[in-house]
DNA sequence: TTGTAAGCGTTATCAC
DNA sequence: GTGATAACGCTTACAA
């Protein structure tokens, strides 16, 4: 007859002190792994036993109150449904998970980051993780008082974690450029996202080492998503002085869009028309031809960041030496090769 | 001069209670929300302007632990990379949040149920929402005086909500069907997941409704996922003796797999080889020819099981009423079309 | 109508 | 080593 939790109400360390004839308190020096908790052999002994006989299991929530920590962390993203987001919450899931940490995920695209704070607070969440949306404008005091970790954003309020985003616009061109393209354009973001900046520069700067410049029409904004990128690339497919035989996208979800509309137009790709994209989400092997494009680490990224962020909590005062930033390559695929010979439009 | 938090201790009621010149337990009766608290007026402002003067912020963990409840709900999905589940887990999310709830989202991907569950447990969730899991094989005790609801998964223990997945199988069939489609494939999660299941016995019972039984060698099984189907397709595109003009797939992943492969061994799709998904992710759409699939109503799959949870915490005594399975329908997009009239192989 | 006081389940500081 | 005991911030009878 195994003992029956009656789901009335949960084993708490009063019932397994009675049951294995101690106190409280010593059952919460037994349980809580307090590391420098003296308890004699036996009794502690007697302790786990009874625990596991009534299949006891601490109450965090109790455990929060008293310590004034949740052991949850806050993330929030601008949206999940770009993948490459999903991968830098998989990368920081793990890592606090696995340090006995909760997350709390939050969508800015449901609910403005600002609310989402506000409820992260009121949970009394331990820090945050903000990926990519702009902290510094955020309500001044929105972050006051709470542990916060930056992806792919600079800050010299808070620590951060970032990709090597002029280098990924670098590699772009270059590959392009190796290529033998000249006519080439760029598809970015809208918004303003720093690493959305970054690519764009980097790219540009190495297109102007080998003399190149893009003219303004072929330099197109767009929010970063995939309608986004169909409809920029029929802009750009649309012009009527020549297009360009290569085009870089700011993310993968842009260049997604773009090769949709190439494939729509009948252009071929690549041989009409070459595509780069950026981030390496899964997506880009999923369609045909697969996506040339610069991979970023998302999950070495994500758990850097909690890495960071957990290392804090620990130990509040250590200061934080800023990292590199990690390091992207080219993924050569389907969507680049020489432009055609002899294509005046 | 606005009061500071000052970042080292936040605002209690205490606070807010010293500030008004009331007791604390008069804040907790103005603030707590609750509906049948009687307070005058006059106390009621003081006490508003004075939490709003110092910032003051309910702590959830301590409402918590008087309560009993977190006003947290799990939510557990086999793989977050499909995107069908993360629909559904946004479905959860917006009618969760805004009744005040945070959601802990477990990947079954990472780690085992059970451990998911274990975790859960112990941050005193209230309740928890599990999709296509297999409850009933969770260890018996698992799940012991928690609310779950389920989605898409039969039980008689838990209420939950499903889709019409043989109805979905059926539509499949019917569109192949009236397409003139008489040598049918099936491409089949390999896993035992109930709404697959079903989703197959729809359409091989369609089939067989017009004399159409499927060769054991065209029913294949998969992981569900894109890798597994383009290998599926694969093995099918292969065989000998003719090959199907058609496949069914029980998911988008699955059918995404497959048009990848057709491309790949230059089948031209829709023209030699038909093929239908289920799910109508976004990525269906992303894909050229976009993928003809059977839509299904993640998210508001999603936002039902919610409220069903929600209403069960609210009054856990109210019996459940089961409710029909949400319907599904056809879209037809580009990668289904009459079979060719002379292709014998 | 408002204040007093008793917890909720845990941790942590002391005496014993 | 072990056991009282006092918090943690809040809710909720019950008393005033």
């Amino acid at each position: 007859m195994t003992p029956r939790s009656h789901a009335s109400r949960s084993i708490t360390t009063h019932d397994v002190a009675a049951h294995a004839g101690v106190s409280q308190a010593t059952v919460s020096l037994v349980l809580g792994g307090n590391p420098r908790a003296r308890v004699a052999q036996a009794t502690r002994e007697r302790v786990v036993r009874a625990a596991r006989d009534l299949g006891y299991r601490p109450n965090i929530v109790a455990r929060s109150l008293v310590r004034g920590r949740s052991y949850t962390i806050g993330v929030v993203v601008p949206e999940l449904s770009n993948p490459f987001f999903l991968d830098v919450v998989s990368g920081i899931q793990k890592v606090a998970v696995e340090a006995g940490y909760a997350v709390l995920l939050c969508d800015a695209r449901d609910t403005s980051p600002g609310r989402h704070l506000e409820a992260l607070r009121g949970r009394q969440v331990d820090g945050i993780v903000i990926d990519a949306l702009g902290a510094e404008s955020l309500p001044a005091d929105a972050l006051d008082g709470l542990e916060v970790v930056l992806v792919d954003e600079p800050s010299e309020r808070w620590p951060g974690v970032a990709s090597d985003a002029p280098g990924a616009g670098r590699l772009a061109a270059e590959h392009l450029l190796g290529l033998g393209h000249r006519r080439i354009a760029f598809v970015g973001p809208a918004t303003d996202v720093h690493t959305f900046r970054m690519r764009e520069r980097g790219f540009v700067a190495r297109l102007r080492e080998d003399g190149i410049s893009l003219p303004s029409d072929w330099l197109r904004r767009a929010q970063p998503s995939i309608a986004a990128g169909q409809a920029a690339m029929r802009a750009l497919l649309a012009m009527k002085d020549g297009r360009p035989t290569a085009v870089f996208c700011a993310n993968d979800l842009l260049a997604l869009g773009a090769l949709k509309a190439c494939l729509a137009a009948g252009v071929r790709v690549p041989a009409e028309m070459s595509l780069v994209g950026c981030d390496d989400i899964e997506l880009a092997r999923v369609v045909t031809p697969e996506l040339t494009t610069v991979a970023v680490p998302a999950r070495e990224l994500g758990a850097r960041a909690a890495r960071i962020l957990l290392r804090r909590l620990e130990k509040p005062s250590e200061p934080h030496k800023p990292q590199k930033p990690l390091p992207v390559r080219l993924a050569v695929r389907g969507t680049t090769a020489r432009p055609q010979p002899e294509t005046e439009r």
